[in-house]
DNA sequence: GTGGTCTAGACCACT
DNA sequence: GTGGTCTAGACCACC
């Protein structure tokens, strides 16, 4: 796990943001129970605050979900998953063309090159 | 500038990736006069020594030459630019593809995406 | 072991020299595990970094290779090793070559004075 | 001029050595003046009783005379001036071949290489 | 224990 | 002022 944090990003976002990848990635799978708030603070070094604060707001956005008692669960509802997963892959898409226009190239050159990648792979 | 230095990959590493994207970017151009290490140890916040010796790799890979008393320069090699460019588009893209393939996106549905955003965009 | 350190050549270099010397000479052998850098560092009287420049340079060279954790090794490439006899013993001959010809000898001088002294030996 | 003073050798051989390569390079011809003791041992970089020492040593060998009043030099013996050509040279070639068989050449692997670099030069 | 990295601070030659 | 080298001393990950 590459509980890797930056700097200038608040921590909390940057924690939700792997705990988000691990669902995507089937980590943590649709009904999973997660360990607790406590465990998951020290697995990313942080304090258990933080964490707790990063997993309110992925409540918030319905992407898990708490049983009072029994601990917190990613959600079942799958179409909320697959809006998280356009989401995340929009953003890196996103990100990798900035960064691909910031070196000069344009777009038709940036398809070409992915299509060339993916197919050579 | 970002100067966002992150844990676990040493420091001169990243400062070289740093100061390839910026000649790659257009901040440094071929034939530029680079800043002093000094000055750039102190806009990176890091010792003069490690940004030497991450100039000092740049010049092994030929994308900088130094002229031993007047200072450093980006290389006027426009194939080893060229190939630099090459390089780092696809180590960025690769990394894309590795965290789509991670969230469960096969090779065709990574590109139908990137075409749609790149159309959209 | 002649450690003996000379001014006005970078020391790493002329560590660098010492130890292709060692390596040719037979005291480290193809595959052999060097002592540790600190332990290098101690003998030559000079500071671990810089012995780790030196030894750093020949493993870009091709001439040693590192084992993480284990230790630095004599290459087992033979051609690489070959190659290195090769450019020791052609700048010894040419310092030779320099030396004589400074005091006046000419080359088919040189060649007879050489014939001369190998034979009698 | 290399006054490149070496560690374990006693300075005055070494001046012996420098000054008779001076003498035979030209730089002080037969039956010329040398600058005074001082004069050399400032520009040496040593103590005057140094460079002292090693003229004497070279005036008893024959190298240079002294003229009680008017100072230093180089002997008008041309057959001594030969001799000490032939030292030199013979110890430099000794040199060269205890180094290249202390690289594992032999004799004729010697005598080889250095006809190859001499016709090639 | 190993190699590797980093900092702080210094000195050098060059021009 | 520039790049380059060197030392002293520290910390890290790996096995």
């Amino acid at each position: 796990m590459g509980w890797n944090l930056d700097a200038d990003k608040p921590i909390y976002l940057q924690l939700m943001e792997y705990i988000q990848q691990d669902i995507l990635s089937g980590r943590y799978k649709s009904g999973d129970k997660f360990p607790s708030v406590r465990e998951l603070a020290i697995e990313a070094g942080v304090n258990p605050n933080t964490m707790q604060k990063a997993l309110a707001e992925l409540e918030r956005e319905g992407i898990v979900y708490t049983m009072r008692t029994s601990g917190r669960f990613v959600t079942e509802d799958q179409d909320m998953l697959k809006k998280l997963k356009k989401e995340r892959a929009g953003s890196y898409i996103q990100e990798l063309i900035d960064n691909l226009m910031k070196m000069g190239l344009d777009k038709k050159e940036i398809l070409a090159f992915v299509e060339a990648m993916i197919e050579g792979d």
